[in-house]
DNA sequence: TTGTACGCGTTATCAA
DNA sequence: TTGATAACGCGTACAA
């Protein structure tokens, strides 16, 4: 690989010039400027990332990592993400936590040796530990899910969404609706479960913490819970599910069972996935943002990088406060949660 | 964020030891290591990233670019990579070219510039570009798809499985099935074609080609591609289809239409996706083993990245030639296929 | 076994 | 406007 050594030697100027003619500084002779631009190419000139990372001391990507690449609402996220990036010049790496804090923990130290000039993370957990990464200055924007401490970030509002959707089971006549959630530590998990004991409680119905159950954001977990809920003493007649791989695993044991959506059981999924329309009975589902999720987060994140290049290390004024971005969902009734007899 | 010469000064020694002591070397004296160990927890020090990949001219990370992380295939396909990875020491960095054949040249030349130290690819058109990559000594494996240039790569029996599909359809009575397929210049999209037309062949019926349809690989293309055919002269009465982006598309349009699966017309589509056994008429599928695609591909990387390492530039003997790993693909019948009347 | 010093490829500073 | 040169932070010959 030819360094910026070579296209000096052979544009017959100094690596100085070679540097500031490739970066598009104004003051840099034309003549030289096109001998250099010549020379680069005919040599297959790439700079060195690497090199120009250590003496920047930043790159041009960001790290976005979340909780499972298998779940279409996080990959609508990315895409969000991904198109203001590229716009703004900056390449999006993803990570896939894989809903597991430690993965997590380590894609955030990956974060912090590359250098990377943003983090979006939707945090598997609230404690999520991104402490190291603000102290040295990198930019954290959280996605769908929010941590204990306050820092930048773009949410749907969960707990709304979770309360209208109970209510609408509530009104189409299913007497005793469950819940199945994410795990206990997820932001998200906690927030739907929130919105659905407080519809529960509304419609004066008592013991609302016995109907719900906590997994993992999983299908096998969705599968789990529902068997379990079928299975007890006072099994309920409908189900709120938090996310849409929890609903496949419900659907799984429903399928098993024989169990019709509609007639013998009612649901409700967050997250309008795209296969949602489409099974036996439609599915009903609390649509989130994902898409506009991402360009917020990205747009936020823009906004701190460039910032925090106008305060370089010395403080004219405290940083911005951290924002919080709360879209809003919308419930979209298809035929899974309609009562039929 | 502290240096190493800041751990070095606090633990009394030199960089260099300090080094040495971080990164393992056994000749380091125990209680100098042990020193240094400490003085690095007690600075929270982090060795720079970039500065190390500067020097050791490699990083340990890997980029795997997929054509489209909407698609459950390719997002399975990351785990299995990812999972060898994490094994062996490396990161992998997820890149989402998006059947985007510029985004893809974009992400190359980011992995080329970042000095990843291997690439997996799954490429947008046969004739993407990674004459680079390969002359700087990266190596390259590409899944799923295969570049027309020889290189490692670790593929599905695309031609087969599409040959068996069709030929359960035959087999099942429908008359007239149309192929909906990929992008011309995606491997893929061609071998899957190849197979249904080689079905029909076989099956004595003429004018295949005029079956075919060519479109992207998203679902718009797939509900297209369907309005298209069923608005034909001749209509087809049952349907190969070459992704299950295509098969949502598809799937769109028939349910707009009123037409239903199994009775008004037949449907294989390839990849199994998570929601495929719960539409209104469980789909049937041609299902691709992606996690082991992903680990067979994250394999074949990690051969070529230690053989590089025993023959650092010198040349004791030539690289091995280019391997393909071909698996098998896996007919699964459910009702979407069956001539029900 | 340890420390000194150099080089990795760039960018940024400074003097000319 | 240009060029020489000093960083950036780390790993490693080489000498001690």
């Amino acid at each position: 690989m030819p360094t910026i050594k070579d296209v000096a030697e052979r544009a017959g100027v100094s690596v100085a010039t070679v540097s500031r003619a490739l970066n598009g500084v104004p003051s840099v002779d034309p003549v030289l400027a096109k001998r250099v631009h010549a020379a680069a190419r005919a040599l297959g000139y790439r700079a060195n990332g690497v090199a120009r990372s250590l003496r920047r001391r930043q790159t041009d990507v960001w790290a976005l990592i979340i909780s499972d690449v298998a779940n279409p609402f996080f990959t609508a996220i990315a895409r969000g993400v991904e198109d203001v990036a590229q716009q703004a010049g900056y390449s999006v790496l993803l990570c896939n936590a894989d809903e597991d804090a430690a993965k997590e923990a380590r894609y955030l130290e990956v974060a912090e040796r590359s250098l990377v000039s943003g983090v979006l993370l939707s945090p598997t957990i609230t404690g999520s530990d991104i402490g190291r990464l603000q102290a040295s200055g990198v930019p954290v924007v959280t996605v769908d899910r929010n941590l204990s401490e306050p820092v930048d970030s773009v949410l749907a509002d969960s707990a709304t969404g979770a309360f209208r959707a109970t209510e609408h089971l509530l009104e189409q006549g299913w007497r005793r609706p469950a819940c199945i959630t994410g795990p206990r530590q997820a932001a998200t998990a906690e927030d739907r479960m929130r919105g659905f004991l407080d519809a529960l409680a509304r419609h004066r119905i008592r013991r609302g913490r016995s109907l719900v159950r906590h997994t993992n954001y999983r299908a096998d977990g969705g599968r789990e819970a529902t068997a379990e809920l079928l299975d007890a003493a006072d099994p309920p007649d409908a189900l709120f599910v938090a996310n849409s791989e929890l609903a496949l695993g419900a659907l799984e044991e429903l399928t098993a069972r024989g169990l019709r959506l509609g007639r013998d059981i009612g649901m409700v999924a967050f997250d309008d996935a795209p296969w949602a329309a489409f099974i036996e009975a439609p599915l009903s589902v609390v649509a989130q943002p994902a898409y506009e999720i991402g360009v917020e987060a990205a747009r936020l994140l823009l906004d701190r990088i460039t910032a925090a290049r106008k305060r370089p290390s010395d403080h004219p004024g405290a940083p911005a406060p951290p924002r919080t971005v709360l879209l809003g969902t919308r419930l979209i009734v298809r035929e899974s949660s309609r009562r039929h007899r």
